[in-house]
DNA sequence: AGTGTCCACTTATTCGATTTAGTGATGCTC
DNA sequence: GAGCATCACTAAATCGAATAAGTGGACACT
């Protein structure tokens, strides 16, 4: 393992000898090849005490791209279920004796092409890719899993509890500014979706943006229009947290007020005063089925992961 | 750049007329290879033409090691500093035609050991190694670029503003779980250094634990014990958080009744009521340092890059 | 006896770039 | 005009593994 020299396949052969193809062919399990049990276990054998570790990119630069799969987070901040999301591709991943590298950079396309020319990874899953119009450039791409599919069922989660609770008429917060996006816009849609199937009322839209102020404004001018309006789904957390802040500074308290729910229950929910009820994802079974389908293998689990919601003092 | 054939340096070769030996010491500026300026620009003219870039794998692999540098984050959690840090770190790198991976994994050590043979990096960063006792296995390593010693530098920043505004006996809140570990206790240590160089009274310590309830118990505590006791500096702005959470659970608030300074200035700060005074860092400058300790060049900027305090409401 | 079929392997090529060790041609010196 | 240095290159080895294409021998079948 240290520095001086690391066992090759050719050491390998020297020990048990045989040629470099037969050890290959051994250490891979080559199908159609025929090589006595002993003769197998005669190279297996000398590989452990070598201690060989097959060289990676040496692998790679013979089979045109390496056992990398490389995540690009794109905006998505993480304390969300995204980390659940990473570790569970990271786990199915080395199952099938693949890396997982992660990209966390934005916008910097530059960046990204950076790292699949230097990794040259089997496959790139780009969590950000639905939640935008174009299509890049059409390399080597992935799907995510049916993590867009879910974040379709946790909105239905998120509005199903408010609905249940007797709220009628609901606003969903949407942050302000651009960085949120396309992905802004889609939770809006799957909200509209949800809402129409399972609210009695209305749906509004607000925007919460990072001056407090402007938030507050947005909120007063809603509670104008809309004073039947009594509960908040917010785009996340962070959303949520901007609107409680809003009902502060208005001498609004939640939930007598205005019941406010987040999503994808960060690590701050729990200490906010008022602490903050959010719906919790299972990010780890989308990371697994994320996992697969880069590999192209066929998912595991059909029974789709699921999100629940964590009840605290803000509804 | 599309998939069915990029072009190698022996295309290059080919259509420049010359060996790929000679194209190769063109490209690279081979120091030592006397080629004159025509054959020169023959040679950089078709690469340009038929869109050459050099094949990372193949590069990496007689090269011994691919040009890449390995930063692991270990426990640190983003919304910090680090976050420019990297972006400082990236960019260096880069134009040194290096590329950063970002290893965000925790205590996992098989699948850093993974990552590492995979990628067989140039050098490996470990931002979390200072803080810890252990050397590790001893493989490739680097240094962080100052990034502990401003540690204590950013600590005396936090410290001095204290003690500037008319504190004499402070508490340093440090996490109860065990997560934050060895960089706790290295804040902790900074932290009764700098008091005794520009605080007037004492330092004391509170532990600051998930479930709030503990938290209030710490608190109410540390006031009966020693009521002189009138600002907490914070280990980092979540342990803030849950000082402000506690104090409002007492009935206290801040900062008539005990001021709280928070650390590295993360995004939910501004947020908060009371919003959070914290220490803003420049990761940016560190992580441009790093870089260039990774690679074994000089420093560049002696200038050390600096901490600020960003002040708002809790103080 | 000749042909064919497995078996148990090996040889040699390939992936793409870097680098050492040349080689032929020219110019300069003594 | 022999000796030597310099120029402008090239041939071939190398990094480590994967793999297509053999190769010699044992055995069966007709």
């Amino acid at each position: 393992m240290s520095k001086e020299s690391r066992a090759t396949l050719k050491d390998v052969a020297r020990a048990s000898g045989v040629s470099t193809a037969t050890v290959s062919f051994v250490l891979n399990d080559t199908p159609g090849q025929t090589i006595p049990e002993t003769t197998r276990d005669r190279v297996r054998e000398a590989a452990r005490d070598l201690g060989y570790t097959p060289h990676r990119l040496a692998r790679a630069l013979r089979e045109g791209s390496s056992r990398v799969v490389l995540l690009k987070l794109g905006d998505l901040r993480p304390g969300h279920s995204l980390d659940g999301f990473v570790t569970g591709m990271r786990h199915e991943l080395w199952r099938h004796d693949y890396t997982l590298v992660v990209h966390p950079g934005g916008a910097d396309r530059a960046a990204l092409a950076e790292l699949v020319a230097t990794l040259a990874p089997r496959a790139v899953v780009d969590l950000a890719r639905p939640y935008q119009g174009d299509v890049g450039d059409g390399e080597t791409e992935g799907s995510d899993g049916g993590w867009t599919d879910g974040l379709a069922a946790h909105t239905m989660t998120q509005l199903t509890y408010l609905a249940e609770r007797g709220h009628a008429n609901v606003a969903f917060a949407v942050p302000g500014e651009a960085a949120a996006g396309g992905l802004a816009a889609l939770r809006l849609r799957y909200a509209r979706e949800a809402w129409s199937a399972v609210g009695a009322g209305d749906l509004h839209r607000v925007s919460v943006a990072t001056g407090s102020a402007s938030t507050a404004d947005a909120l007063r001018n809603l509670r104008g229009m809309h004073p039947e309006v009594s509960a908040v789904a917010a785009f996340d957390d962070e959303a949520a947290f901007r609107v409680l802040a809003a009902m502060a500074d208005l001498d609004l308290s939640a939930p007598g007020d205005l019941a406010v729910i987040g999503f994808d229950d960060g690590p701050y929910g729990a200490l906010w005063r008022p602490s903050l009820t959010s719906v919790h994802i299972d990010g780890e079974g989308f990371g697994r089925q994320a996992a697969r389908a880069a590999l192209g293998i066929e998912p595991q689990e059909p029974a789709a992961p699921t999100s629940v919601v964590v009840q605290r003092g803000s509804t």
